[in-house]
DNA sequence: TGGCGCCATGTAAACGTTTACACTATAATA
DNA sequence: TATTATAGTGTAAACGTTTACATGGCGCCA
């Protein structure tokens, strides 16, 4: 920084004031345990200097930074933005605020997030998935940062979360396809290797398979990063198929409408030609033409609950209870009846 | 926080490794300041005791934490993603931090959030639009904390700014659809009290109109909030009107998607029967159908540009200088000439 | 061999808060 | 009036780093 004056402490205020920063400070943490025109003094001080505490040092103070961090894989497209919105809001009213760092679905650079967040003190974080290296979970662990994951859930993980079954739901979404007369079935998905919730989706189309009678290993499985283009090139990869399938899932909305746009460029109808469905139920579904049927996501229940655990722990350190979620399928336009 | 083992310090690293605390900072800050093997001594201890720098206290030291915070005013849409993406990338590669924090389009939240990230030790800030209280320039200015500002453009402003003219290039939309023959004209826009690039964009609508000889108070103007819903409704009492518009200008895209939407839902056919553009040229911009004619701004130039700004900045102290992005008209299916 | 410089490390003083504890007036009580 | 709470304030010791400065050992050269 380039140095102009500097910063006023809390010691200028006291000075300024005439009184000592024991004072000051608590005109700022309890004011009501000081007299009212003490309090006043502070004050015109406080703003006459421009001060701000420094947090750097309250936190050394207190240990404690009433700060929750949430990492996200993306900011780019939507699907994470609502669930954000709300946890912020429960935090906010609370008194707490959160930061968000985002990972591009990147380990390391998530790691590295996980590592900064907790170098500046983040009374919390929240986490997207189950799946990372070990190491953070041990690292986090000796820190004593907890974290809740959300975005996923599994009973079976001693981590407490509060998310929904991927696998489920997207098993629920297959069997209502196959429900309809599909028996050519295609997936476009993002990389299962590093993403749990990708790998569960799958997981979850396979067993509908299997439950329907169906050699899951038919499944025409597409894997590749999320985004429109992405989405748009795995469907004209699908569609170039000799044995082309009726239905695509598509492992979140914003590949199926990557996929639905490049129909229409291709002359194929939807859902005449090919259903294709989605995954999060952003508002884009709503907007996209064909509208799209898809798995809805109670993102914005999700956030809050989570806010919630997350304040309660904190504020009053009643264990973080898992909490399920449940998903749902809302029919619109993109799924036909075979 | 739930205390169980408290997380351990560099005090306690150098006593396992047997070694000053200075020795274990140089290790951290100064590698290669320390003889090899105590490196190894203390890297290793480090490793033990799953040891993370506390950042208060560090901040503390040195006065410096490499962080900038970014404040948007919503996360809902990607309107502002893209640009962020872009500017944490620039950032991380200097070895720098963001931060990220929402205010929903209030200024309330916003000066919260100004604070919160000033009082964290936020090197910097980047800021959305010039237009929030003077007080809180001041605080900044207090605080000696530089702030860049982007998604405008202002050359007569002190503050330096990474941006477009938001007016300029909202004039030159209105003039190619008034070019193509538009006599009647509306638009649909965020609330212009609180948001300076809402009223740049209007501002050039109107002067486009006085330049085509039209009388600007002729201008048919919806004022909402962000958001789908929201554009759609606004179209719709638009369309209400006994002399319908031919040309509807959005002040973003998310409105004129949902405009769009709406139109489909009214049999209104876009752009036979209504011609819509939008703002931003965000990627639901081409998802959408007909695909959206719109206002192309350079988000991952803006983004880049800025971190670049901030870091040379900070690194180098050279002033930060303004700069102004083009941007372009995008003509895609939305605009049909009269 | 004595003197110099350099390298690796240690010592201790900041950095700006919070807060336990001490202190003083004043008010309430006996 | 003497005693005891109480409310308001001050004093000073943490909190966990960084870093200027001091120290000691070693190799090199004259």
């Amino acid at each position: 920084m380039i140095a102009s004056q500097p910063t006023p402490t809390l010691h200028d205020v006291a000075e300024a004031a005439n009184v000592s920063t024991a004072t000051v400070s608590r005109c700022l943490n309890f004011p009501d345990k000081v007299a009212p025109e003490t309090r006043q003094k502070v004050q015109d001080a406080i703003a006459a200097l421009g001060y701000s505490p420094n947090f750097g040092a309250r936190v050394m103070a207190v240990r404690r930074t009433n700060t929750i961090g949430a990492i996200i894989p993306s900011m780019e497209n939507a699907i994470f933005a609502r669930g954000l919105e709300a946890l912020q809001d429960e935090l906010r009213m609370h008194g707490f605020t959160m930061l968000v760092a985002s990972t591009a679905y990147q380990p390391k650079i998530e790691e590295e997030q996980i590592r900064s967040l907790v170098a500046r003190g983040a009374d919390a974080l929240l986490l997207i998935g189950y799946h990372r290296d070990p190491e953070i979970y041990r690292f986090l662990d000796a820190q004593g940062v907890p974290s809740l994951v959300t975005w996923a859930f599994d009973p079976s993980s001693p981590r407490p979360s509060v998310g929904f079954d991927n696998s489920r739901a997207m098993q629920e979404m297959a069997e209502t396809v196959l429900g309809m007369g599909h028996r050519k079935l295609a997936m476009i998905s993002a990389g299962t290797a590093l993403n749990d919730r990708a790998a569960a989706r799958r997981e979850g189309v396979l067993r509908a398979m299997v439950g329907a009678g169906l050699d899951p290993s038919q499944l025409r499985f597409e894997e590749t990063n999320y985004g429109f283009k992405e989405g748009a090139a795995a469907f004209e990869r699908l569609m170039g198929l000799a044995d082309r399938p009726t239905a695509i899932l598509c492992g979140n909305d914003v590949l199926a409408v990557g996929a639905l746009r490049r129909a229409r460029e291709m002359s194929i109808s939807v859902p005449e030609d090919v259903s294709i469905v989605g995954f999060d139920d952003i508002e884009l579904a709503q907007v996209a033409f064909p509208a799209l049927t898809t798995v809805h996501v109670p993102h914005h229940e999700m956030g809050r609950k989570a806010g919630q655990a997350l304040v309660q722990y904190l504020r009053e350190g009643t264990e973080m209870q898992s909490v399920e979620l449940k998903t749902c399928i809302v029919m619109r336009e993109t799924l036909l009846q075979l």
